[in-house]
RNA sequence: GCCCCCAUCGUCUAGCGGCCUAGGACGCCGCCCUUUCAAGGCGGUAGCGCGGGUUCGAAUCCCGUUGGGGGUACCA
């Protein structure tokens, strides 16, 4: 039985439970602290879960757990430590705490360890930490970790209130759910031994612990939620695919020990171990998770392709009205923007010129591609070409004919087909030119390479009389 | 301050005493292909933080140092 926390270790926690025939794997909302808790933050995890196919049906997976909903037997457990004397309630306020320390290097003071006061208000419950002697931590990752009893302050467990702790309420739960192996960030290093000594004093055997290196931004801190981008749903909704952020995911920390990165989620599970991964923190690379994304889009069928674009192609997604798109065009387009999105949400920008009535105004692609002697003649060059009944309508006839146009112009094809392809997708760059102008048709070319000309000689003329 | 963790190309990593002239991936830079842009092919750039040990031999082990990070709440 494993618990959660972030993505990556939920994605580690999960690899580990599906090894095993009865593993489990549970997430669990941490809320012990009702006030503070962010309903947001909580629905967003396990959508991103979800996402990344985590829950749903797997027979590994359970949950959501609040913590807070065992809110009962935290206050049970805290009463029982109480009752056996390895906690006792403290009436300290923290300025008094603040006055009475000479050492500052040191926390509580064990001020009312002996004073024998019973509950009340205004009294907190404090675990009594051993004397002497240091409590070791056998982490999975990082072998044995000692904590010196001395530098663990006698630490509250239950408020005033009676509400429980953090560390509290997680190992009761831990206790409770049958945990066997907790796998998390480093984040939860230091206060591990306070938790281990809490399954000591209710007689248990503390559980595997594996802390994994945390996830650090550019500057080598940790994501943070309120500094960092880090809510996945923000990634699947620019088009990163689950498949690539899996993968991607799963090698921060770990490698599968092959010569290959890229591999899909069914190989990748019976490789991973948790000794294997290192302790060394990572920082999240955007620009290789979309090297990856790109990679799992190339390999989708077509059908596939287009499906998954689908959000992008309707609604507040799209630049264009419903009414205007059209599937039978789009399907035609997609395999010749297949190798050129390395995220979904890339497809509208390649396509937006089939289904908008004027191509986008993009100021940087006109001067480009418009410069003076070349623009307007080589346009009108195109237009009498294209208007030409006797041209056939398809990709192969008009880059003939394109060719054609630029060369009576002295131009090479690369050159030539640059103000056309501004005038009518409006933009320098994008899709293979001919097959876009087949399917666009030959009246709406026209139309726009009359267009741009007539923006064309406006300009001139302001210019000549400028 | 105190406690703890970490340290190989720019980044993610392989390496767990000789297979290392340090391997791969992303990025970056060339070249090829090419109607733009991609994709694809080929090639290149770049690293063991520093100082001591141990050893016949150290990226690998030990100590120190420096530099990062985390924790230190009646937060989670």
């Amino acid at each position: 039985m494993f618990h959660v926390g972030g993505a990556r270790s939920a994605l580690f926690n999960w690899a580990l439970a599906q090894q095993q025939a009865e593993g489990r794997m549970v997430l669990r909302i941490e809320d012990t602290d009702a006030a503070r808790n962010r309903p947001e933050w909580t629905e967003g995890i396990i959508r991103a879960l979800a996402w990344l196919g985590i829950g749903a049906d797997d027979p590994h997976f359970e949950g959501p757990h609040f913590q807070s909903e065992q809110a009962d037997r935290h206050r049970e457990t805290a009463r029982g430590l109480y009752e056996s004397g390895r906690a006792y309630y403290c009436d300290c306020t923290r300025e008094q705490v603040q006055e009475r320390r000479d050492n500052p290097n040191l926390g509580y003071d064990g001020f009312c360890r002996d004073r024998g006061l019973e509950a009340g208000p205004g009294r907190a419950l404090r675990f009594c930490v051993p004397e002497g002697g240091p409590t070791v931590v056998d982490d999975r990752i990082r072998g044995r970790v000692e904590f010196e009893h001395a530098a663990i302050e006698d630490f509250v467990i239950a408020r005033a209130d009676g509400s429980p702790l953090f560390v509290l309420a997680n190992v009761v739960d831990d206790v409770e759910m049958g945990i066997t192996h907790v796998i998390r960030g480093e984040e939860h290093l230091s206060n591990t031994p306070k938790q281990q000594l809490l399954w000591e004093a209710l007689d248990l055997a503390p559980p595997v612990w594996a802390h994994l290196p945390v996830i650090v931004n550019e500057q080598r801190k940790k994501l943070s939620k309120r500094r960092d981008k880090v809510a996945l749903e923000s990634y699947q909704e620019e088009g990163y695919l689950a498949e690539a952020m899996v993968n991607y995911l799963m090698l921060l920390g770990w490698a599968p020990g092959e010569d290959r990165e890229i591999m899909p989620w069914s190989q990748m599970q019976p490789l991973f171990r948790v000794a294997d991964v290192n302790s060394s923190s990572a920082f999240f690379d955007e620009k290789k998770l979309r090297a990856f994304n790109g990679e799992y889009i190339r390999a989708l069928g077509a059908d596939e392709f287009v499906e998954r674009c689908r959000p992008w192609l309707s609604g507040e997604a799209a630049p264009w009205d419903d009414a205007a798109f059209n599937e039978d065009v789009f399907r035609a387009v997609a395999p010749l923007a297949q190798s050129r999105v390395a995220v979904l949400g890339e497809i509208v920008p390649n396509v937006d010129f089939l289904f908008l009535d004027t191509p986008v105004e993009d100021d940087k692609s006109w001067n480009k591609a418009m410069k003076p002697e070349v623009g307007r003649e080589m346009l009108e060059a195109a237009q009498a070409r294209f208007a030409d009944p006797g041209l056939e309508w398809a990709a192969e006839p008009l880059k003939a004919a394109t060719e054609e146009a630029g060369a009576s112009l002295g131009l090479k094809l690369g050159k030539a087909q640059a103000p056309v392809r501004v005038a009518v997708t409006g933009r320098t760059v994008g899709l293979p030119l001919f097959e876009s102008l087949e399917l666009l048709g030959r009246e709406r070319v026209l139309g726009r390479v009359g267009a741009a000309l007539e923006r064309l000689r406006a300009q001139e003329k302001e210019t000549a009389q400028g």
